[in-house]
DNA sequence: TTCTGTCTGTGACTCCAATCACATTTCCCC
DNA sequence: GGGGAAATGTGATTGGAGTCACAGACAGAA
């Protein structure tokens, strides 16, 4: 059970939600509630049932998939106003989870338990119509990253992460970015030094300093023949 | 426009279509052709128009990613009885198709206008349910590949492929593997030949005979460490 | 200040697979 | 049966990235 004002909050995020019927937002509703995570929480895991589709007030998840050999790809991300498509699919379809799902950053979503998203999907076309877009962008997203991991080399896939972080001053050790790109932080140590020989960036303990973006544009456009 | 007769013999092989309402099925009749393919061309490439929905009634089809690279990588294959998730997703979405779509085989196959495919989607809660179960097994054989991809050593891929072709026999040259695994048919070759040191296969030109499946078996299973 | 743990720099080495450069074999067609 | 194309065998080399080992450098706590 949610609030009325949680619903409006939650509506002005999913605009799709605003154009339900009464009995569809009631239902809503009603059987609903307000999950908070920590970054780094779980919310599925591979096997688990899913049994509630998280949709997003505030914060991010990551849904990943562990290989055999321990580590893990970034599939996508999920942000506000999206949803998980492999959560709707496993609810959906009665399957169980097929990836890992993972609080980014501490998080506040509204939990919709699996039959009242049957019902959305079955009661609304505009619902269904708004699952489905998510499908294209997620699976886009999904079929670049992995044309990234299968065929970029590292440097570059460095520089992009670089330049994801949209900041000038990003916080960061060598270590935490090699986490994140499944390299060891000696490969990453390398190529910042290189990068900074060349200008581009300039090093700090603990921080990296963006000093030639468009420098760093360049090293992604480098053909990787 | 297809015949009675044809309905009829669709409806065997995807079963959902026997539960549908008497004017989905008209309605299916009267917009759909049938759409005859040889091996190797392509039904869509990738920013095409996705203006049909294939159903399968012989053959199949498989759907790859194209890399800037120039080589591809194969997603998941549809046989008949399902629908290519990507192809829906693309009509539903009203996005460009994402991945290029090949006969696989020479196939016969109804298509299925994407009209008449929203209307099956809007009409019948059955055919959106056995929408989203085929998103659950593409999904997870399209993470299985990449999976394989990634983490596998060649050698393990090469065991993997020559035990999925089901057969003793097998009619095929090293190059023609190593096309199928984006290698080198060098590396095929001396695999292949590791192979038969070891008398799990027996090679002859543009052949390879299998003598001893649970020696490929226990290749695959070495731990990748 | 000194100590200690974290972070970073660097050379040497290993490994897998790709590539190069040929040699050799096999099969089919004439 | 001979010639030529296709298929196969093989050594040498290269290259990217992961691993190992260890040497500073720095920052905060005591």
């Amino acid at each position: 059970m949610i609030t009325e004002a949680c619903i409006q909050k939650l509506a002005i995020i999913y605009p799709v939600l605003r154009e339900l019927p009464a009995p569809l937002i009631r239902n809503i509703r009603e059987t609903s509630h307000t999950l908070e995570l920590q970054a780094g929480k779980v919310l599925f895991d591979i096997g688990d049932d899913c049994d509630y589709m998280p949709l997003l007030k505030t914060g991010s998840f990551r849904v990943v998939k562990p290989f055999q050999t321990g580590w893990e790809m970034l599939l996508y991300r999920v942000y506000p106003g999206q949803v998980c498509i492999l959560t709707a699919t496993c609810i959906l379809s009665a399957w169980r989870h097929l990836a890992r799902v993972i609080a980014d950053k501490d998080l506040i979503a509204v939990s919709l338990p699996k039959d009242s998203l049957y019902q959305l999907i079955e009661g609304s076309p505009n619902f269904r119509r708004f699952v489905f877009s998510n499908y294209s962008i997620s699976l886009l997203s999904l079929l670049n990253c992995v044309e990234v991991v299968l065929t970029q080399p590292i440097e570059q896939r460095l520089a992009k992460l670089l330049l994801d972080k949209r900041r000038d001053v990003i916080g960061v050790t060598h270590q935490g970015l090699a986490d994140e790109m499944e390299t060891a932080r000696e490969v990453v140590s390398r190529i910042l030094k290189d990068f900074e020989e060349k200008g581009m960036v300039k090093l700090k303990r603990g921080m990296i300093l963006i000093q030639d973006r468009e420098g760093l544009v360049q090293t992604l456009q480098t053909a990787c023949n």
